[in-house]
DNA sequence: TCTAATCCTATTATTATGGTAGGATTAGTT
DNA sequence: AACTAATCCTACCATAATAATAGGATTAGA
């Protein structure tokens, strides 16, 4: 189907969700993934380039875990979607690098994407960590547990 | 590369431009796929379901080929990439079939998937095969022949 | 020194993508 | 009637992306 995003955007929203949840504490993967059934190691992964794009801070050894790198309110759910996933490009002839070889500039078509690339991008750049956490505390969830989608 | 249009659906809309500009005169795919270097085989199975969707009309043997079944106006790019891809689903537990076991309804990250997904549909459903069309003319095309993206 | 945790690099099974291929059917042309 | 251009239908396949798994190195608190 088209338009999809993969688990790995999907699990880092997750991931920087439960982040945004713990406050300043450290929080392990092993806690994360607990809670779910989601592979430890395949988190592991996916936190890599959130890192590596400072959205969160990794501390080693006994007692560590991550921490995010900068408050809930000024972490967008695109940035945490593009670190892990790279630029929303829905149609290759839209990306920053393509040859015009491949796509000639009056193609007409080409606007469309272009035009869906940026309502994705304004949805994710509209909406914070903090955003995400404040729902979940004026609607008090009825399950406990996880809140995480899918597997 | 997250969101991305397989090119199933991105072919749809050139070949639906195309015949968009052939107005009533039925266009075989043999022509459509000449000027690119398109498969006509390939094209064969894209559209299919788009004349299954009831958005062109095909006709068999010497001198067939496709027309829209429908007005220019009537059409969007909405319909086409839908009748190809499928329902337009950021995420599996945005579906309409998804069991809440896969996903709790009080997950919060459930909303941004929709509210995606509802801006992606919104900006496909705004434009017509007529609006493609119109800016072809506004802005005459410098360089002769087809005007598709990619390969 | 033990252990819990982050880090780093491969490898792998499954699935989706992007086609190809073979043929059947229809219908105009000669 | 034969030929040919086209749509139709079904199956198959090679490659790439996805979604993990796995082995291990490093760090640092207890």
């Amino acid at each position: 189907m088209p338009f999809r995003l993969s688990t790995r955007g999907h699990y880092a929203v997750l991931i920087m969700y439960e982040l945004a949840r713990s406050g300043e504490s450290f929080s392990s993967l092993q806690d994360i993934s607990a809670s779910q059934r989601l592979s430890q190691r395949y988190l592991e992964q996916i936190v890599r380039p959130l890192r590596q794009a400072g959205l969160v801070q990794g501390k080693r050894g006994f007692g560590g875990g991550y921490v995010l790198a900068r408050e809930a309110s000024a972490i967008t759910v695109g940035e945490i979607v593009r670190a892990v996933e790279g630029p929303v490009v829905p149609v290759e002839c839209v990306a920053d690098g393509s040859t015009p070889e491949r796509c000639p500039d009056d193609c007409k078509a080409k606007s469309v994407w272009q035009k869906v690339g940026e309502a994705i991008d304004n949805v994710l750049d509209s909406i914070t960590l903090e955003d995400l956490v404040r729902d979940d505390i004026e609607q008090p969830a009825s399950s406990k547990g996880g809140q995480f989608c899918d597997k």
